[in-house]
DNA sequence: TGCTTCTACCTTACAACGTAAGCCTTACGT
DNA sequence: ACGTAAGGCTTACGTTGTAAGGTAGAAGCA
């Protein structure tokens, strides 16, 4: 029994930052449900109690696993090569790279649109990006009310995303069946289905790709802005 | 003992449609959080395990409470006096008053979105209540490309809401000491704050007025669709 | 009629969750 | 050297969803 020490450290010190990562890796890889505060201890290999002592709870850590998020978004959109601006129409490329450096983070992290939703965390990462797409829309000549209604039109879309029609999803056979059964109520979804399903090479369902319909959306809240801005 | 008759027959008979119901009522009143099992067989008199029978478990009363919301919006669309559509121009305007009469059946349920998000579930009145929009769309000289795009950018706008900024929300005393800590970090935003603020009578913070900006929102979509259409 | 089967309720029990309370060891300041 | 605090562990509790099985009465059938 002398060889304690070895055995008795077993690892680094646990810290805050590390809880947190590991959060987040179990919400990316497994989905938030699969978060808890056991498992997260047993991967950290800790118990659960000792968490207490670097968070605040769960509600903390889901709050700093998307404070992680955010500080992620925040960096990506940092690295972009800042914007000339010498035409005042400028702003929009600039605030559309932005969004979409945001996306880019937001992909690799699913579930914060869930999260964002059910705790309604305001941090300082997600404060200084939209700090940053204010600044670069009265370079492009807003109004300060344009620029505040302008927000509320981005919406989510600030953050990389945009809450999803549940469309149908995966070749579920399930799902299938439920369509079918209602598609004679919805003939006009119906037509738009068969319509532009086969441009596409895939499946019947599986055809909408997410970024086109991403950027569809974010440039015509962009172009309707700009168009605004113009007139005054 | 003779009156078990009585005493037993305590009350009619338990339906599904009662128990989605109550659930219904009781996210409504007490936020989704409090819809738990227990709870909702108590207000109906019952055990939980009785709810069982008339339905899948939580999850089949989270879907359920979810469908009597999406009937209630179709219902309250139904409801509108039909468009004459005399000019392509007109399904804006016909589109519009079906999105913003989900919208007032959305605020008297205010855990949809946050439900919706959770389980992205595929109901009749969601897909019949989209449907009608296509149609009003394609009377409007829509392709099918742009019907499909198109509804893609309303996203969740065609159920009434946006997945809403954690912009500082009520007069909480700890949240306004951290926006005085991070004001510095970001000036434009506070600046925007100051501007936007002092026109309106209220205090600092509770200023947007989330059916503009909703409004505000949707229109510049719809604009937006409407150039689209109209330029081919 | 009597027997069976089904339905809609109840009872009990369990595993998983977040977390309160408290103990034990280690490290460090004085 | 000793107090003290940090950071780990153990135990335990209340709440959650739900699996398993019991039971009384209605319904079907002989």
């Amino acid at each position: 029994m002398v060889e304690t020490t070895d055995a008795t450290r077993r690892r680094t010190r646990l810290t805050r930052d590390a809880v947190l990562r590991r959060a987040v890796a179990i919400a990316d890889e497994h989905g938030v449900e699969a978060l808890t505060m056991r498992r997260l201890a047993e991967e950290l290999g800790v118990e659960a109690m000792s968490l207490y002592h670097h968070v605040r709870g769960k509600d903390g850590i889901l709050d700093g696993a998307l404070e992680l998020v955010l500080d992620e978004m925040l960096d990506a959109v940092s690295r972009l090569e800042p914007p000339d601006l010498a035409d005042p129409r400028d702003w929009q490329p600039a605030v559309r790279a932005r969004i979409l450096a945001a996306r880019t983070v937001m992909l690799r992290h699913r579930w914060t649109p869930q999260v964002m939703e059910a705790r309604n965390a305001m941090t300082l990462s997600a404060a200084r990006h939209v700090d940053g797409i204010v600044a670069l829309m009265r370079a492009g000549g807003f109004s300060w009310d344009l620029v505040h209604h302008g927000l509320h039109a981005l919406g989510s879309r600030v953050h990389g995303f945009t809450q999803e029609l549940g469309e149908p999803e995966g070749g579920d056979a399930e799902a299938e069946a439920v369509l079918a059964q209602i598609a004679p109520h919805i003939p006009h979804l119906v037509a738009m289905f068969s319509e532009v399903a086969h441009d596409e090479p895939g499946s019947t369902l599986g055809w909408c790709d997410d970024q086109t319909e991403f950027e569809f959306g974010l440039d015509l809240v962009l172009d309707g802005l700009e168009r605004l801005a113009r007139q005054g």
